[in-house]
DNA sequence: CCCCAACTGTGATTTAATTCACTGTGAAAC
DNA sequence: GTTTCACAGTGAATTAAATCACAGTTGGGG
């Protein structure tokens, strides 16, 4: 059965991290018409090895017809399930400056199993004003909007004053995740949790992998 | 002496990563005019251990007074060469989207030692005009303004058509780094580098987390 | 001038993640 | 029906990362 362990096991956060890679391949191969594969093929469509796909697949049950290999379709639903985006997940953006535009116009969240349906602003020429079919709102209103409509997790690229205040309050008003693209430290209650998308960061990384010279990669982010 | 084992010694990719971290932390100290820092300071204000901070320099050489503490200043600067951000990088970004131009409109790359010098883009009612005070190219003539520019690193946050083809040519023009926005699996050439931006996959690790009731988080983003 | 306190750098240890290697299974071939 | 083959799942082994714990050092205080 398909069916995951999902009680109290361990699961370990690179694993996770994977299982978003495994299943953007599945939805290829689904889109492909193909509907089942094997662990060494999809391992090599991914770049990592057969046994660690297993492993991964393993941490959360058993999936797999041994002679027909994975159902595509529904071990990308096995996925989604997991991760909890079965059912849309009402976002709000939070700083509706260039990049926060940028993710409202963006359409590929809800395949994802997202729906940004709020936004909020500092700024008095933006509150009222609708980008991208989505109202945004003064952050006076914050608490209120996010219990009306059900945001769980909120996408933050304001600017870094007022940043900790805003995530103190959106936990208070039951929000969990936090998306940040504001290079500023932070801290959550426990409870929460927040993923910092540092850009500058990744950049530094590739410059330094790019810098030494020509020698072997310690690990790259694909297959060597 | 600061001077950092940069020779063929083997270094861990999650030591970069942290790297930046410190960085920016220092930069934050050095603002407030504090000149040095010990190493529980640091590692409370961005959340690992003493011990994995003083590992993680060590792994360059060694930096610290043992009174006085890591030298604010002199720290940053020797990260920065680690990175090779001591002098600016030129980048260049393909597809002049949204996204791309929140990033051509964003100020603080200048900052971390990264200079966005031109754009791409295949629509011609774009190409030709100027965004945010770079000229965006046709695709035509990416090799002639890498090698002119000397680019060393490209944004990538084009269409997936033909994404594998700009990333083939660029590499073969010179460019060595290349920060993935697109969710399209690609591959680089050896001596390449890729680092994708998954911003689905960050909230589906959100969505994750969140969802497994208050139970002990394996390993937060930042300190439990 | 010498002792004390506190810190860095690092060998040793522990913990986590990945890979190896084998077992049992199920479908297909004959 | 039986044999064969290839694969999923998994304990065991390996490798990598993080933590512990201490030796050696340096500045400050008496």
């Amino acid at each position: 059965m398909a069916a995951a362990a999902r009680n109290g096991r361990k699961i370990s956060l690179p694993t996770v991290e994977r299982l978003s890679i495994y299943r953007h391949a599945l939805e290829e191969l689904h889109h492909e018409g193909i509907e089942s594969v094997h662990s060494h093929q999809l391992a090599a469509l991914v770049g990592v090895t057969p046994a660690q796909l297993r492993r991964d697949l393993a941490t959360f049950g058993t999936f797999g017809n041994i002679a027909r290999g994975y159902d595509v379709r529904q071990m990308s639903d096995t996925i989604s399930r997991i991760f909890g985006t079965d059912e849309l997940q009402n976002l709000a953006i939070v700083g509706v400056g260039y990049l926060g535009q940028a993710l409202l116009a963006y359409q590929g969240f809800e395949g994802r199993g997202f729906r940004i349906v709020a936004a909020f602003d500092v700024d008095p020429d933006k509150t009222g004003r609708v980008f991208a079919g989505r109202r945004c709102y003064p952050l006076d209103e914050l608490e209120e909007v996010i219990s009306e409509q059900a945001i769980r997790m909120l996408v933050l690229t304001s600017h870094p004053e007022g940043l900790q205040d805003i995530i103190d309050r959106a936990a208070a008003a039951g929000v969990r995740g936090f998306l940040n693209f504001v290079p500023k430290m932070t801290t959550v209650p426990s409870g929460c949790f927040i993923e910092p998308i540092d850009i500058s960061a990744k950049l530094e990384k590739l410059s330094f992998l790019s810098g030494r010279e020509a020698s072997s990669p310690t690990r790259s982010a694909n297959k060597p």
